[in-house]
Formats: C-alpha cells, sequence, structure tokens
DNA sequence: ATCAGTTGTTTTATTAGCAAAACATCGGTT
DNA sequence: AACCGATGTTTTGCTAATAAAACAACTGAT
C-alpha cells in the first residue's frame, strides 16, 4: 500500500523548519544580547530584514511573538513552549548521534537541526529515556555500548545504500 | 553561537520530501503494477495529474527519471540509487522507533516519512549498524533491551517538553 | 540642523509545491 | 462516425519563504 495519508502530514506540521528557527533566534538573542529585535533576527538568521519582517509579522498573529512598546520581540507563554520543545528534541537527537552513534559534531549538529521540529512529543520523549538510560553508568548500558562501539571499527568500510531493502536486518525478516 | 551555517542546510538539501515521495511512488508502482505513469503517482500521492505532471518533468529534466516511447516513466540509474537509500533509512528508522523505542507502529510510520529524506548517508548507516546490533540474539543487546523496556514501564507518566533543557541529562553534564 | 547609519516595513519578484480548470489526445463502444 | 472516459499538459492562482529594492522613521555625531 502507498501510504499516502502517512506522507502528507509533513507538510501539516504545525510548526516548519524556518519558524523553528525564527523562534528559537529571539530566544537566544534573548539570552545572549537580552532583547530581540527585527534586524536581530535577521542578522541571527543570515536573511534580509525584510523577510524576517514578513515572518514575524505572521507569527505575531499566530500568538508566538509578541511585540514590546517599540519593536522588541518577545516569544508569547505559546511560543515558549515550543521553543522549549524543540530545543530539547535538537539535544536528544544530537547526543544519540554523536555520543552514542558516534558521528562528528557537525554531521551530529545538521542532522538534529533537520529532524527537530518534526519529531512528535510521543517520539522526542522515548528518545530521551532511551539516550539516558544508553549513557547512565548502569553496568548493562556501560556494556552493550563498549561491545557496539568495538563492532563498530570492524566493519569500518560498508557501502550504504544498500540494495535490498528487506535484507537490511537478516534478523527475523527471513 | 547562532551556527547559521547549520540551519540553512536545510533547504539545501538536494531531494525533498516531495520529490522523494514522487520517486519511491514510481518505485513502489512498478513493483505492483508493473508500470507507473503520471496518472498512477497523481494517484498514488493523491495529488492531481496536473502537479505531477510538473513535478515529473522537472525530475526527467533532472535525470532521476525516464519517460518510455509513451509516457511509461522509470526510475534512472541515479533515481534508483537514491529511492534504495530513501527506503532503507525509512525502514531502519521505524524499526527503531517501533521496536526499540517501542511507539505505536502509526506514529513511527509517520516520523520516519518525515525524516527519511534528510538524514545523511552516514547518519543512516550508523543507525543501521546500531539497530542491527540491537536486535539481535547478543545476550549484551538482549539485556540491555529487557532492561531498558522493565524501567520504560515505570516511567509512564512524563511531561514532555521539558523546562530547562540543560538538565535534561543529569548524567555528565555537571 | 544636517547628514549618515540603523531600523522596520512594503512592494515586487522568485521558487517549490500544490489545486483547479481548460485543453488536447487517445482508445474503445455503440 | 460520434461519443465517452482516461490520460497528459498547460495555464492560472495560491501559500510559504526567501531576496532585492525602495521608503519612512529614528538615532547620534558633527
Amino acid at each position: 500500500m502507498m501510504a499516502s495519508d502517512v506522507w502528507k502530514e509533513y507538510e501539516s506540521n504545525e510548526i516548519s523548519h524556518s519558524v523553528a528557527h525564527h523562534l528559537t533566534a529571539i530566544h537566544e538573542l534573548m539570552g545572549d544580547l537580552g532583547y530581540a529585535r527585527v534586524s536581530d533576527v535577521a542578522r541571527a538568521l543570515e536573511i534580509t530584514r525584510g523577510s524576517a519582517s514578513l515572518t514575524l509579522k505572521a507569527l505575531k498573529t499566530r500568538g508566538l511573538v509578541v511585540e514590546d512598546h517599540n519593536k522588541f520581540l518577545k516569544l508569547s507563554e505559546d511560543g515558549r513552549r515550543i521553543v522549549d520543545s524543540i530545543l530539547a528534541k535538537r539535544a536528544v537527537v544530537r547526543k544519540f548521534l554523536n555520543e552514542v552513534l558516534k558521528l562528528d559534531e557537525h554531521q551530529a549538529e545538521v542532522d538534529a537541526c533537520k529532524v527537530e521540529h518534526l519529531l512528535s512529543a510521543q517520539t522526542g520523549g522515548q528518545l530521551l529515556h532511551f539516550v539516558r538510560f544508553l549513557l547512565s553508568d548502569d553496568p548493562t548500558a556501560r556494556q552493550f555500548l563498549s561491545e557496539f562501539w568495538s563492532r563498530l571499527d570492524e566493519n569500518e568500510e560498508w557501502q550504504w545504500p544498500v540494495q535490498d531493502v528487506d535484507q537490511l536486518f537478516n534478523l527475523e525478516s527471513r
């Protein structure tokens, strides 16, 4: 089956990549500078002021961003919640990719940035549990990780992608 | 720092979500029907023939899709490679979310579908190694998983997102 | 007070991806 | 031959997200 209902959920996502970064930019600017104006966001994201102005106007309409008496931006309650969930997911994914799968930091950062706004709250939560336990000092987790890492060194030259998807897991797929 | 160079890599992705599904639709139609025309792709994706026609025209120009003497579509060598890598990543992510993190099948399917085209080949490869070992019959892996799953039942009521991102991992982050 | 620099907005244009509608073409029925 | 249905394309319009450029308003220095 084509699962045509599934793939369309992509654009039905309430918050886009662009919006995610406009919001997190405001958050980080508040931390770094103590304030965030349209120009600051534009500079941070390396887009023109005009573009930032339009996108932020939409976010004000959506109630995710509020504007000061003189053009200073701030996250609303809802906006803050969204940023929190995004940053949490980004942190979890980055940590998993970098510290477990041993991908280099840049790659982990880029991939985490790409998927952070797409993961459901459920997925993010479960992944957090997983990574937490995996990187804890639990002996079972430590042993598993060291075993995994030692095997990782062996099959260093692996060709990806694979030709036969059904054969990816030669486990219970026989 | 804002890592402004990182977040822009999102749209610099060579293949979009839409393109990914146009290509995989052709692949699956070839398997199911033995052929794939513009209308078949449109039906599979539940979009209009006009939209499919335009997107597929672009894909023919890009050399990912080739057209028969009478309008029958086929993946090129490059198109086939892309579809393989996407389906492999989707399978790995779905399996990880469903069989390891124990997310329900629909959620796993949806989330895998969202990120499949965004993950780098490196990330996909490493994740494959990881899931393979994790779901193998290696005693270390089995023990780790059963320990993880037993803990999963305990903290069932968990509130996500979290307020303080830095406190997400109260591990070596002190 | 003028002039320069910064800031915010608006307008125009572009691209990707869709819908809707018009149009042309083909294939088979009657 | 005329018609109907399916197919493929094109045109027009829409939205999101950008750039570029013009414009207005404020700020500070001289």
